[in-house]
DNA sequence: TCATCCATGATACATTACGTAACAAATGCG
DNA sequence: CGCATTTGTTACGTAATGTATCATGGATGA
């Protein structure tokens, strides 16, 4: 595996040295170096936060996909569409309100595969 | 961390037993056991291989994201965990079942943040 | 040029974590 | 119950990592 060189470049992007992303991640200087230039690996603790610190995923961080993984709408609305969505009627009789204004039908419908769809993780589908 | 359950879980949906699945990624059954009891932590290219296996990111194999296929943007995780969740009187009010179920307090808190989180990104806040 | 500073690369050794065989416990079935 | 199958746990040798420390490279300026 061969993604050191992804963090020396999302670094270098950040215009940080090696010394003041160690200590952002709580690591030494050295053990960074050895990541970046694929001579140790990263417990996957340190992983984390690294993928945290740059806003990418793991994959990415990785190497494994070469989208970081941003933007929250694309995914969601390729998430709500994989779904079975309601039918307007249902949504109708939910009449939720959050902060005082009611929810959109599109956002009852996003509501609605959130919930599924965590259900269906926690295996009570 | 705590993302062994994952793969006994991603396991079993296959059917699997241990001695299959570590034949498949190369890992003898005790190394196996270990992760998915959390006692042991796979190496990189061995989580590669699960995840390439079951076809899910490493954000999902670790436990991430809730998704299988996609991963969440760490910025917007944080973000709408950052957000004030409602409190429990307000969750009341809202009295809500989804496919015959009632919504628990916790699924209801998520997604009220999930919510104000998509408002306030379109400038509705 | 070379002296100095700063960032990075590389090494060595102590420490930690892992891999796996072997044994124990649990589960299922006749 | 007795046997087979699957999973959990332990022990210990091996391999990988963390980091202090030293070496190297690059830039700057007198």
């Amino acid at each position: 595996m061969k993604y050191g060189n992804r963090i020396a470049r999302l670094r270098a992007e950040k215009e940080l040295t090696q010394g003041e992303l160690a200590e952002k991640v709580s690591i030494s200087r050295a053990s960074l170096s050895h990541y970046e230039n694929d001579r140790r690996e990263p417990d996957l603790d340190v992983l984390a936060k690294l993928a945290d610190f740059f806003g990418v995923t793991l994959d990415f961080l990785m190497g494994r996909t070469n989208e970081p993984g941003r933007s929250l709408d694309p995914e969601v609305k390729d998430f709500v569409e994989s779904l079975e969505l309601a039918d307007e009627s249902i949504i109708q009789k939910f009449q939720l309100t959050i902060d005082g204004r009611e929810l959109t039908s599109d956002e009852a419908r996003r509501f609605i595969a959130f919930i599924r769809a965590e259900r269906q993780m926690r295996g009570e589908a």
